[in-house]
DNA sequence: TATTGTTATACTCTATAACTATA
DNA sequence: TATAGTTATAGAGTATAACAATA
């Protein structure tokens, strides 16, 4: 199993696949694109107070409309049981407010208070500017990447 | 600074930015891409008994030549006191070890055993599977996104 | 003095399981 | 019985600060 060397490709890198097709490659590089940002990510919630999921929880929730808590923990990725805890922080900081459900009361809605959805607006403006490894791209190659990528995603 | 109304695109999505640029929105669809696959990971690391972290460990190792500390910890976006954690746990099943360096002696060198050398090359080639979004693209679309990422990444 | 890695601390995230209050 | 959310628990990630050994 170990008898299939790398390949030159393997040898530049020290992280890339065997052998990789077309599309291969390219999510190879979409991932190394993705992680390079990583650090700006992070940094941008510390400048904000807020660990990394309770960041991803305020982009996660709905500005125009209250969302389940069960919702929530789908979009993050995580148990159920980790929402509360999250949610609990948000809430008393004053960014997120739980709410009582219309048709089942077993359900709780969360709700960005006025403040949680200023952060919101204020994070997601600061999280889309592109890397310099694509503002640096000729505008003929940006368009043709947003066009593929819309695509792919059906977007 | 919330009297500037959301547009269309952000009413759709939810979680875009205002009037983006074309750069801007290649990133966000990359990003919305990357992040959709998080759950694969997550599951391929639990599928091995590791943790994301304990995986990203080892895809970030060199099975070549031995990595200080330090440099992992760098690769890993964590403080130095966290890689103590996160080494001693891949140490104790036997995928990493520990060794002196040559001409610093406070410096620890990480190295692949043989096992975590396989268990990298397994991992590696599960992660660089791309999501459908990508392989069902037209094989011009793929070549064109490679090359474009190519550009961008310097690759 | 400065640096590498460790330890100590405190907090957050994470999954599992047991519990509640609804349905 | 089943489901939404909470609580309890234990393990892992995280940053900060203090420390040892070495440079």
């Amino acid at each position: 199993m170990s008898s299939l060397a790398s390949n030159i490709s393997d040898m530049a890198t020290g992280a890339q696949t065997r052998s990789p097709t077309v599309a291969g490659e390219a999510w190879g590089l979409i991932h190394r694109l993705a992680m390079s940002q990583k650090g700006r990510f992070v940094a941008l919630a510390h400048e904000f107070d807020l660990t990394p999921m309770q960041m991803g929880a305020l982009n996660s929730l709905d500005p125009g409309a209250p969302v389940p808590m069960s919702e929530l923990a789908g979009a993050l990725h995580c148990d159920a049981s980790n929402v509360t805890g999250i949610v609990d922080r948000l809430e008393a900081r004053g960014l997120v407010e739980r709410r009582g459900a219309e048709h089942d009361r077993r359900v709780r809605m969360l709700a960005l208070t006025e403040e949680g959805a200023r952060v919101r607006e204020v994070l997601a403006a600061r999280m889309s500017e592109p890397p310099p490894a694509l503002a640096g791209l000729p505008a003929a190659d940006q368009r043709a990447l947003r066009d593929i990528l819309r695509r792919a995603l059906g977007a």
